[in-house]
DNA sequence: TTACTTTATTCGGATATGCGGATATATGCA
DNA sequence: TGCATATATCCGCATATCCGAATAAAGTAA
């Protein structure tokens, strides 16, 4: 079941998972990808990371598992997004992240290659 | 050296390192306790967690590792609390662990623990 | 059904992490 | 010096975490 916390208290087992999710490298791009509001498949999220397809979905399984985002399927593929309903702590909790963004090379990286991908895709400049 | 991450990429090791030390439950403890902008010493951070000493005291050695708190020391006492030099986004995180204090027992019950504590010694309504 | 694409899961092994008793260090004081 | 207090570190051990190739599962279309 892949536990990333196996039993503690309650409550600061949830907040203490919450911050473990984001304390591992690839989530945390993950996490910084979704947060332009859209769903994302995998597999661009796999181009964008450069990492086995495997390793990026174990990471999406443990994002969806502690809540952190939610998964839709669309015909073959299935679209991950950012949890609209996270409590207070943890909306500015990713706010933070948003601020990281701006700054870091590597997440700003990522978001360059996303909308790269995106524009292959379907077409860019609306 | 009590490691917390080996070596990775840079400035993502930076940013994912510091969720990772608010990733434990001790430790995320320690942190909302500190965040009364007080110093306090080991012995009264080791009495209101319940924790054995070495535990505390390897965890305080970690967030300072980290850059979160600074030590000091005051003769026998060494003295943490939470550095006032963090980055934006590092600021922002540490803002929203303040709001979870809000609704979190176990972080209520330690800031309550600690007031009794200092009370007991220094004498209180000041 | 078969073939293909996308995603999820399994598996073994390397590494990291946390624990806490025991011990080492540091400081203060007589 | 010797003793007491406070803190840091060491140590072995248990568990958690991560990786990525290989495989399974789920969907689509012929």
């Amino acid at each position: 079941m892949d536990t990333l916390f196996p039993g503690k208290d309650k409550m600061m087992e949830q907040a203490s998972g919450f911050f473990k999710l984001l304390s591992e490298p690839v989530r945390l791009r993950l996490v910084a990808l979704l947060m332009d509001g859209e769903s994302h498949c995998v597999c661009d999220l796999v181009s964008v990371l450069g990492l086995p397809q495997s390793t990026v979905s174990r990471h999406l399984s443990l994002l969806r598992n502690g809540g952190l985002v939610l998964a839709e399927r669309q015909g073959t593929w299935m679209h991950y997004r950012l949890n609209p309903d996270l409590s207070d702590w943890q909306r500015q909790t990713l706010e933070a992240v948003r601020q990281l963004k701006a700054t870091d090379d590597q997440l700003r990286r990522d978001d360059a290659a996303l909308n790269q991908a995106l524009c292959s895709k379907g077409g860019c400049t609306g």
